[in-house]
DNA sequence: CCTCCAACTAAACAATATTCACACTCTGGA
DNA sequence: TCCAGAGTGTGAATATTGTTTAGTTGGAGG
C-alpha cells in the first residue's frame, strides 16, 4: 500500500517515505526507541507529522520498516566481515566462523538501539521470519567447517541454530548489561573448544 | 525510599504498593508492556492513578520492580527443575544440566512478556546485573558435569557463558517467532553432543 | 486550460504520564 | 486525651504523544 516501491520520487519534497525512514533510524540510533517521535522526525524534516500517514499507515508500521533496514544492516556486515577471507583452508575455515560471530555481536553492541528493534519480540514483533541472506550466509559458512570435517557434531541445523541462538544470546546480554562485552574472546575460544573437532587449533 | 519492606500495611487499601505491583504484572503477562498504563493498573483496584506515585518514583521505577519479580519467577523455576533430581549419576548430572535449559525456554514462551521485560535491554534496561542466585545455581549444575569429567572443555567459566547465552538466545528467538519452539529438542540435543563428552548418551 | 488526485498542512482529539493542591487517617508524643 | 504531623489517597490540570479530519497546494493528464 505504501512506499513499497522508491517511489516516483520528486512532488513536494522528493521522497518523503525515504527521508523519514533515514531521520528516523537517525534519532532511534542516537536516542532510543523511546527519542524517535512523528514529530522530532518530521520536525527535523521540516514536514508536518501528519505526513508521515501518506507514507506509512501509522508509527507501528514505521518501525517495522526500520526493523527490516536492520536486517538489511546485518547482511551488509556478514558480507563485509567475510570480504577477502577465502576458505581454502581449515584455519581459514573457521576464521570466517569467527568472523560471522565478531560481525553479529559488533553489530550489536555499535548500534544496540537498531539491533534491539530488529529483534524486538512481543507486541511490537517487527519481523516475522528473520531475512533469507543472512541465514544463508551462516549456513553456507557452517557447510564449509563441515565438508572439511571440522564439526562436532553431524546435526547440520542443530549446530547451525546452536550457533546462532549462542551468539544472538551474548549479543542481546551484553546489550542488557548482563554479560561484559570483554567475555567475547572468551566465549569465541569455547565455541571453538565446543565446536570445532581439534585438528587445528590455533 | 518507598516498598522496600513488605510495608506495615493496612492503611486505607492495605497495601496499594503490592496490589499495584502484583496487578500490573498481571496485566503485563495478558496484555502486554504496551497494555499496562497506570489507569488500567489503578482502575482494576479501584484507586486513582496518581496513588502510585507515593509508592513508586515513576512508570519507570515500577516496571523495574516488574522485572525483578521476573527474575525472582525464574529462579523459582529454576529451583522447581531441580527438585527431585538426584546427581549421582552421570546420566542424572546430565538431565539436571538440560532440566535448566527447558526451564529457562519454558518460562520464556510461557511468560513472554514478563520474560522479555526482565531481560529487556537498552532504555528500559531494569537489571543492572541477573541476581546471583539463578547463576549460581547454573554453575552449581554445570561443576557437577565438570566433576564428572563430562565436559569437553576445561574453560569452566567459557562453557557456562556459552550454555547460558545459547538457551538465552533460543528464548529470545523463539519469542520473536524467528525460530520454532519445537526446535527446542533438536537444540538440547545439540547442545548435547557439543557440550558433552560421549561416555553417557542417552 | 481545466480537472482530478496525490501530497501536504493546520487544527483538533484522545490517551497517557506526571504534577499539584488538597483531604483524609492513622500514629506518636505532650 | 488530644493534637500535630507524616503517610496515604483524590481530583484537576498540564505536557507529550499518536491519530484523525477537513482543507490546501501543486503537478499530471485529458
Amino acid at each position: 500500500m505504501c512506499h513499497t516501491e522508491p517511489m516516483k520520487s520528486s512532488y513536494h519534497h522528493g521522497d518523503l517515505a525515504a527521508a523519514i525512514l533515514g531521520e528516523a533510524i537517525a534519532q532511534l540510533k542516537s536516542h532510543g526507541v523511546d527519542g524517535v517521535t512523528l514529530r522530532s522526525v518530521c520536525g527535523a524534516l521540516g514536514v508536518s507529522q501528519s505526513a508521515t500517514y501518506h507514507h506509512f499507515k501509522n508509527k507501528e508500521s514505521l518501525l517495522q520498516e526500520m526493523a527490516v533496514q536492520g536486517e538489511l544492516e546485518l547482511t551488509r556486515r556478514f558480507k563485509a566481515a567475510l570480504l577477502g577471507l577465502e576458505a581454502n583452508t581449515d584455519e581459514a575455515a573457521i576464521a570466517r566462523f569467527q568472523a560471522l560471530g565478531r560481525a553479529y555481536i559488533s553489530y550489536a553492541i555499535e548500534e544496540p538501539n537498531l539491533f534491539t528493534l530488529t529483534f524486538a519480540p512481543g507486541s511490537h514483533g517487527h519481523l516475522l521470519q528473520i531475512n533469507g541472506e543472512s541465514m544463508e550466509i551462516l549456513h553456507q559458512t557452517i557447510s564449509q567447517l563441515a565438508s572439511r570435517n571440522l564439526l562436532r557434531s553431524n546435526n547440520f541445523e542443530g549446530l547451525a541454530l546452536v550457533a546462532w541462538t549462542t551468539v544472538h544470546g551474548f549479543a542481546q546480554l551484553s546489550i542488557s548489561g548482563m554479560v561484559e562485552p570483554e567475555q567475547l574472546e572468551n566465549l569465541l575460544a569455547t565455541m571453538q573448544d565446543v565446536f570445532i573437532q581439534g585438528k587445528a587449533k590455533s
